[in-house]
RNA sequence: GGCGACAUAGCCAAGUGGUAAGGCAGAGGUCUGCAAAACCUUUAUUCCCCAGUUCAAGUCUGGGUGUCGCCUCCA
């Protein structure tokens, strides 16, 4: 039974899709005016793994994930850089994917734009209008918190307890502090759409509101982001989508919020300026492994960022690639068959079990890799006594085993390719294999100066060499 | 001020009321020409503190302390 910890309820309840054997998703996506730092990247590499594993139940995925690219900072970065709004988000849109494709996510169905989905930001505000929740003011348009009962059941708050703490400047014109804006009437020189209201823009919220239900329906299953959407974000995309279209147990059944990426113990924003870029990480550790660092910690968790915490993951990581690489060269070799490793696929199976199983409650990814890990440790022992000669290679059963171990690594997207920047790995690897038997030749020979040299020249340009009884393999 | 979350070894981190997963780092050993990798052994009588419920609590309840987040743009 899957397991998912809903905001909305604040506790983990058993997954029901609305379609039997679908599961439809709307991710809160990026506002396009700046690079992606890590902890954008969180929801993201969160959502793909979830993504992955439904899949590997054997749902049909749809997952729909917005690019706000109609915003106040988009702007003021397009004013600063004398560039258009529409050239800044162009840009910081290619470059999230190029970031993205890196951390090997993979891409959502509908990629939805604000920008492209105005007439039905519009129709969906004129329908709160007339349903009397929303009100136009001097070609602003507001939604009256007021008309919406169940508003502050996602974060948890009553409207009264927010008048209290209200620290922003309130405009005295709306009807209730906490209304707010659902088209904003153009500035000079902004860019500005038509609307009944006059030329302007769509509010914050509103767009999220009517992409998710122009792409998934008044009615779907997982609605997410970082947990510093749920107010007011999401709070106020619950109170206008279900005054707009739907009764109070439609729109979004299950909320899901990743927890923050800190950086010494800090929430890490790119207000607070102490971010760090995925770009800028990427120049100094592998895609994978900060793919890695990031699934090793449960989503909702914090996850606090740092160099010693990169170099951990790295280790377990490699732990990880050492344990498919053994497998990989016992398949290699010429062994015959011997079932030697038909208790190891038993055991293979039992972690598979393990690792679904922690899925199953609440994606529980950290604990799916405790599952691998002791995979690994067997799959070592028994590549250690091949190795040592006590038994032969049983590659029938080592395929079994492979298929599982990449069965998990391929739902957490870790370990997909043999780390490949080198471009052409065949000429590569004939080159290694020429090297290997060279150095070879000057062990056998006792010709240390020489082995030595070769392994020590290697490792300058990240190549490791490692003997074993069988023969010496490579990594870089 | 209001609301909420969290507190587990040197560090990171799981944990469904039944006797503390896993990773990193450390120590000792096996292997090795030396390394690296790998393997074995080892590292929390105890889960922030105090009460309570229970045959049984890291897990539940109450109180305290500390940290973080939201209430303002934010993944």
């Amino acid at each position: 039974m899957l397991k998912v910890y809903n905001t909305l309820t604040r506790r983990k309840e058993e997954f029901k899709p609305v379609i039997p054997g679908q599961v439809s998703i709307y991710v809160c996506g990026i506002t396009p005016y700046n690079d992606s730092h890590i902890g954008n990247a969180r929801p993201f590499v969160t959502w793909d793994v979830i993504k992955r594993y439904f899949r590997k139940l054997g749902y049909k995925v749809k997952h729909v994930q917005n690019f706000t690219d109609v915003d106040d900072k988009i702007i003021r970065a397009a004013n600063a850089n004398h560039m258009t709004w529409k050239e800044i988000s162009d840009k910081y849109i290619a470059g999230y994917f190029t970031v993205m494709d890196k951390l090997n996510i993979e891409h959502a169905d509908v990629y939805p734009r604000v920008s492209e989905n105005m007439s039905d930001i519009v129709k969906m505000i004129e329908g709160l209008v007339n349903k009397g929740v929303a009100y136009p003011l001097d070609g602003d348009v507001y939604f009256s918190v007021e008309k919406f009962a169940g508003y502050g059941k996602l974060s948890g708050r009553k409207l009264d307890d927010m008048q209290a703490g209200a620290r922003v400047e309130v405009d005295s014109r709306k009807h209730h502090p906490m209304d707010f804006a659902l088209w904003k009437t153009a500035k000079p020189g902004e860019p500005s759409w038509d609307s009944p209201w006059g030329k302007g823009r769509p509010g914050w919220h509103i767009e999220c509101s009517t992409m998710s239900l122009k792409y998934l329906g008044k009615t779907f299953d997982f609605h997410g982001g970082g947990s510093d959407l749920i107010f007011p974000h999401h709070e106020n995309e619950i109170a206008q989508s279900q005054s707009y279209c739907c009764d109070d147990h439609s729109f979004a059944r299950y909320w899901l919020h990743n927890g923050f990426i800190t950086i010494n113990q800090e929430k890490m924003s790119k207000s607070l300026n102490n971010f760090f870029t995925v770009k800028d990480i990427l120049k100094k550790y592998p895609a994978e492994v900060l793919r890695y660092f990031l699934v090793a910690t449960h989503y909702r968790s914090p996850l606090d960022f740092s160099d010693e915490r990169l170099k951990e993951a790295e280790a377990g990581l490699s732990r990880l690639s050492n344990a498919k690489d053994s497998i990989l060269e016992l398949l290699s070799t010429d062994a015959a068959d011997s079932s030697s490793a038909a208790s190891l696929v038993q055991f293979a199976e039992k972690a598979k079990q393990n690792f679904y199983s922690a899925m199953e409650d609440d994606f529980n990814t950290a604990l799916a890799l405790a599952a691998m890990f002791d995979l690994a440790k067997k799959i070592n022992v028994y590549y250690q006594s091949v190795t040592a000669g006590t038994i032969t290679a049983d590659k029938e059963n080592l395929r079994k085993v492979l298929s599982i171990y990449t069965d998990m690594t391929d739902i957490l997207g870790i370990l997909q390719t043999k780390t490949d920047n080198t471009g052409d790995s065949h000429l590569v690897d004939a080159l290694m294999n020429i090297l290997i038997s060279i150095r070879q030749d000057a062990r056998k020979n006792k010709d240390w100066a020489t082995a030595d040299k070769l392994r020590d020249e290697l490792k300058k340009i990240g190549i490791t060499i490692e003997d074993s009884p069988t023969g010496a393999r490579w990594k870089n």
